[in-house]
RNA sequence: GCACAGGUGGGUGAGUGGUUAAAGCCGGCAGACUGUAAAUCUGCUCCUCCUUGCGAGGUACGGAGGUUCGAAUCCUCCCCUGUGCA
């Protein structure tokens, strides 16, 4: 026994429910943003808080490029090297098979890169990209999956999705003999836990006497491993994928290989395929998901984790989301906006500053632009899942991002 | 006053007789972005008209003239800027 998740309200087909990590709790479904390097672009770890993030995404392909697994290890691992007490999850690399996919050769026994960094060439195998999220010590780890473009052909798509399966059971077989490496003890936890509890930079407060954050009564010390259901937009590939890598037995499941160009419809189309064969009773987390309407809508079909760079990219490229439509804040027509971005929304972003100010921050390339608009698009997303927990608790589905959103206005 | 060096589209700056309405960069206006090679990428950016097209006209490289079939590019004069010398 490790670490634990439970449904604790059911409406209709979707859940809310905990995630019980050894770096504290999960409320589902949960929406994580993605801090590839041990960052997540533009915010702090203490605002990260702030917005009620629970769980962040690293990415263990570029961490292992840098600053390397044998750093962070040494240093205790990637919660304490980030000063990230909260839950992590790794992605195993699997997606820059794809997104790199000019850099790489792919064999039954991995996946060869080319570094974008300096050209030097580097093996990942399931054994290899296991041992490494060991290293790093996320809470949640990923198989090594084969994630392919939407535009592939279904025997290549097939022959994908069955070395993703083979793969996966490498990786499950590895991560079994090996879990106990994790560079995280239970006397750290203990300490990283208490920093939590305390303002960024006040380290030197002596912490109080045997207090430990709410829900720090982890249940074991070893890592959650996920299994990646593949099989692109094919129905019949994605249930044999899917009751396959179930055999497999991991903590939970992920549905991979979307949002890679395809239509939005079928992307719904198969992720409601690929559901009805996975275990009803453990997380489910649909990967590189979505666009605030998606995310309410996948929580809706009883998906439990999504992730997704939109936010924080969108943010930095000067689009915000808002309850009332998509605001691209670099348009003229908000010079001389003295309106809050989203009158909507109580993100100190909204409270504090006018759109003129945030297009003047935008076109001016000034570092606070990101910040602030990396800011609200979180606080957004946390906001729209946490209103989307509310309404499930309260038995009741919420199917669009509309309805979210009119129940929160003052 | 003399001697050099210059004056190019919103800015900067290429171009030194012929696909040059004039490169590139910046600025401006739009668009894209979904397990992050992304503070990135793409398109448009003189005026008018239309069947929006490697479309038709009109303007345009300090000013005025000139040479030439053809000038941002060559010549003359004028105006202006910078540097040096008086």
């Amino acid at each position: 026994m490790s670490i634990g998740f439970r449904i604790e309200v059911r409406a209709g087909a979707s859940r809310a429910g905990r995630l019980t990590t050894p770096h504290g709790e999960v409320s589902t479904p949960v929406f994580m943003p993605v801090g590839t390097l041990a960052s997540v672009k533009g915010v702090s770890q203490k605002l990260l808080e702030e917005l009620g993030v629970e769980m962040v995404l690293g990415n263990t392909y570029h961490l292992y490029l840098r600053p390397g697994i044998d750093e962070i290890r040494s240093l205790g691992g990637l919660h304490r090297f980030m000063s990230w007490p909260r839950g992590i999850l790794t992605d195993s690399g699997g997606f820059q098979v794809f997104s790199l996919s000019e850099l790489r050769a792919i064999s039954e026994e991995g996946v060869r890169f080319r570094s974008h960094l300096d050209g030097s060439t580097h093996l990942f195998t399931p054994e290899s990209a296991i041992e490494a999220q060991i290293g790093l010590g996320a809470d949640i780890i990923m198989a090594f999956d084969q994630c392919s473009a939407y535009q592939v052909e279904p025997a290549e798509q097939r022959a994908a999705a069955e070395l993703t399966l083979r793969w996966a059971e490498r990786s499950k077989r590895y991560f079994e003999q090996h879990k106990h490496q994790v560079p995280w003890s239970k006397s750290q936890l203990r300490q990283e836990s208490r920093v939590s509890r305390f303002e960024e930079g006040s380290a030197l407060v002596p912490p109080l006497d045997g207090a430990g954050p709410p829900g720090s009564t982890f249940a074991g010390q070893t890592q959650a491993l996920f299994g990646i259901v593949q099989g692109g937009i094919d129905p019949v590939l994605r249930k044999e994928s899917a009751e396959r890598t179930r055999e497999l037995d991991f903590f939970g499941y992920a549905i991979g290989g979307l949002s890679v160009g395809e239509p939005r419809a079928l992307t719904r189309e198969i992720v409601e395929a690929t559901l009805e064969y996975l275990p009803w009773d453990q997380p489910r987390y649909l990967m590189g998901v979505g666009t605030p309407e998606e995310i309410v809508e996948y929580a809706n079909l009883g998906i439990d984790m999504m992730d997704c760079v939109l936010p924080t990219r969108a943010a930095r490229h000067g689009l915000l989301f808002t309850s009332e439509g998509r605001v691209s804040i670099k348009q003229a027509q908000y010079a001389g906006d003295q309106r809050p971005l989203d009158p909507n929304c109580r993100c100190q972003v909204c409270r504090r500053y006018s759109r003129a100010y945030l297009r003047h921050l935008y076109r001016s390339n000034e570092v606070l632009a990101q910040v602030l608009n990396t800011t609200h698009n979180l606080s957004f997303y946390l906001d729209t899942m946490r209103a989307v927990r509310h309404s499930i608790s309260a038995g009741r589905g919420t199917r669009f991002l509309s309805e979210v959103w009119s129940r929160a206005k003052p």
